[in-house]
DNA sequence: CGTTCATTTGAAGACACTCAACGTCTGTGG
DNA sequence: CCACAGACGTTGAGTGTCTTCAAATGAACG
């Protein structure tokens, strides 16, 4: 079907990205990355990495968005998730990237740390963190699972709560993907969408100042509608 | 909606398991069962942990299989994982138990080890084995996320060569659990799994030969159906 | 302004669901 | 031996939600 534009352009676009900084400190609540890393900014819309690519660097959002996704057979695209500030993503089970990885919009900064940096340790607290991580992504990733169990407003309604929490912004989002995003991480059409987040605005329970910007104006009832 | 029988069932008869044996050793691939597990028989449709319950064990099964499942609130189930001779499960990031675990048929046996076992360990090597299961068990369920993106077709195709793959028949599929734990894994409902697998017979892709075995006629179809 | 991309809206259709009935198998008890 | 109950599975008809295809509108930018 159609191709997705920023696919293409970031492939040509790869590993352009601007490395700013070799071995700097920087202020992490978690302890993998306290030492050995590169700061990094990236294109709007550039790979960081591609499905199948060699699983070397491990990384940390500090600053816009990432989305992971999969190319499907059937030309679709299914976005597994979404990776805010704060968020740590690339680690592998095997020695590839299970998923692609993209920034979204402007100003996305990481920070890169070497998967052999985490190989080498012994410490057991090292591997204990990591599995820590690894188990709240899990976490993560079920409850992504039960809300493809849920219909069309279910989703939006759970997608607008999440990414309200994640932003800390109890009453407000401002969202940082195109509405095609959205859809593939939904498992929903843009149009459905589209129409979803248009009917609940018609409804109240939320407002659309600009397509991007939307306002919580009825969080409890959005929680409710959630399941 | 209905209730399932086999979960107000397993509700009475809990942790009547029989526990066979203490610290016994066991033939076991993975070092985390190698010493202080405890072998258990349970019985059919029994709970072996409740969603919300403290997590205190994980399991391993050598014999049946096993649902690990959790009620939604519109009183429909969504089934997460079949765990099958050779499975671990039972493994948290929190306190508590994200899903409930229940043995499916006849012959479920497990062995069981304190979860104590492990924090305790300050073995890196043992919290690099565990980071390894979580990781596979985290790749597992990235799977199952993107087979709900299919459809019914697809769906039952995935699922059974997923099944044959996994109790190691490579063009037959003896089915442990009934239609409804089938239609709660996929996110179908029974009547779609049961007119999907009569359509697939009819095509000459699978063989009925009970409503339970069924045989993969034609594998490589499947596998281009399955998307 | 004209171009391009993102988003919205409309109409028609497909796929899976709902509700309902029927069939099959097994064990139980008269 | 047959009748019955109960769990499990299949089949049918009608409906609804989401998708598909198509077009219009809105926003950003030279």
């Amino acid at each position: 079907m159609l191709m997705h534009a920023a696919n293409s352009a970031s492939r040509t676009a790869r590993y352009r990205a601007d490395i700013r900084g070799a071995s700097r400190q920087l202020d992490n609540t978690t302890a993998l990355f306290a030492v050995g890393c590169w700061e990094k900014t990236v294109a709007p819309n550039e790979e960081i990495f591609g499905e199948g690519e060699p699983a070397e660097h491990i990384y940390k959002v500090i600053g816009g968005a990432v989305r992971s996704y999969k190319s499907l057979a059937d030309g679709r695209r299914k976005i597994e998730a979404f990776r805010l500030s704060g968020d740590v993503f690339g680690l592998e089970a095997g020695a590839r990237h299970e998923y692609c990885a993209e920034s979204i919009g402007n100003g996305c900064m990481l920070v890169t740390l070497r998967h052999t940096a985490l190989r080498q340790s012994n410490e057991s607290d090292g591997w204990r963190e990591l599995w820590h991580t690894t188990m709240l992504e899990l976490q993560r990733v079920q409850r992504h699972t039960l809300l493809l169990a849920k219909n069309a407003q279910q989703r939006i309604a759970c997608f607008l709560l999440e990414m309200s929490r994640r932003l800390g912004q109890p009453d407000a989002v401002e969202l940082v993907m195109p509405r095609q995003d959205i859809a593939d991480y939904l498992g929903l059409t843009i149009e459905t969408v589209s129409r979803t987040i248009t009917q609940m605005d018609a409804k109240g329970l939320i407002e659309l100042s600009t397509a991007r910007h939307i306002v919580l104006k009825d969080v409890a009832a959005l929680r409710r509608i959630s399941g």
